[in-house]
DNA sequence: CAGAATCCAAGAAGATACTG
DNA sequence: CAGTATCTTCTTGGATTCTG
């Protein structure tokens, strides 16, 4: 058997672009319908301008968001998913979900993680 | 830290805990049952024994990984879900699934979008 | 077997400044 | 408004070696 298995990126590669911290943010942000980069900036909390910029391309570049440019003055740029974005969408949030439910007991479990080793 | 709005930790860091390459990996592997170290290694295609043993113990900080040590010659430590990591793994199941489903198409997109911009 | 310790390279990310 | 450019810092991750 000719085990030519990466005729496209492995499984492990997509993920990583698409479940990064800012990855997530971006794309449930964008998934309310065409947002502007400066509102994406507000959304996305804590991103600099510089990493919006970065991961903005690497979604555009994997097919998952359209960056439309409306030639006005001052310029005007949207974002909106894909039709394979917006299903990925839906475990996004669920994951998003999970998070936000889970992350009271994360700090928890940290917490008696950090006592019971010893913390010096 | 003293820090006052910090209750709990953000979205964004337990996202990003749990969304990492090599966490939904782990998980994904760590669901079937318990595992073994060497197990998880073969499992997890790619990952090196130093990248495993840092992000096992994050899960397992997080509360999201039991370990267990049976004392005996050769030591035999076992990894498993705790019951929040399980609730978890539906959704990353959901994700893995949907980036098989779509690799193709990312790597299509990806050569569409250098080809265009202009690979220099 | 299941790690821990150390060293080093590469990439991610922040700060800041400039532009069509 | 929506970026780009540059510089520096911090973190990630690989390779290697050692141990109970």
């Amino acid at each position: 058997m000719s085990t030519q298995v990466s005729e496209a990126c492995p499984i492990s590669e997509v993920l990583d672009h698409v479940a990064g911290k800012w990855s997530i943010g971006i794309l449930v942000a964008a998934a309310h319908g065409p947002i502007r980069f400066t509102e994406l900036e507000r959304a996305v909390s804590g991103i600099s301008r510089r990493m919006l910029t970065l991961n903005l391309r690497k979604l555009e570049r994997d097919g998952l968001l359209v960056r439309t440019v409306h030639p006005t003055v001052p310029p005007k740029v949207e974002y909106s998913l894909t039709p394979m974005a917006r299903e990925l969408h839906s475990y996004l949030t669920g994951l998003v979900d999970w998070a936000d439910r889970y992350r009271g007991a994360i700090t928890r479990a940290r917490a008696a993680y950090d006592g019971a080793a010893g913390p010096v």
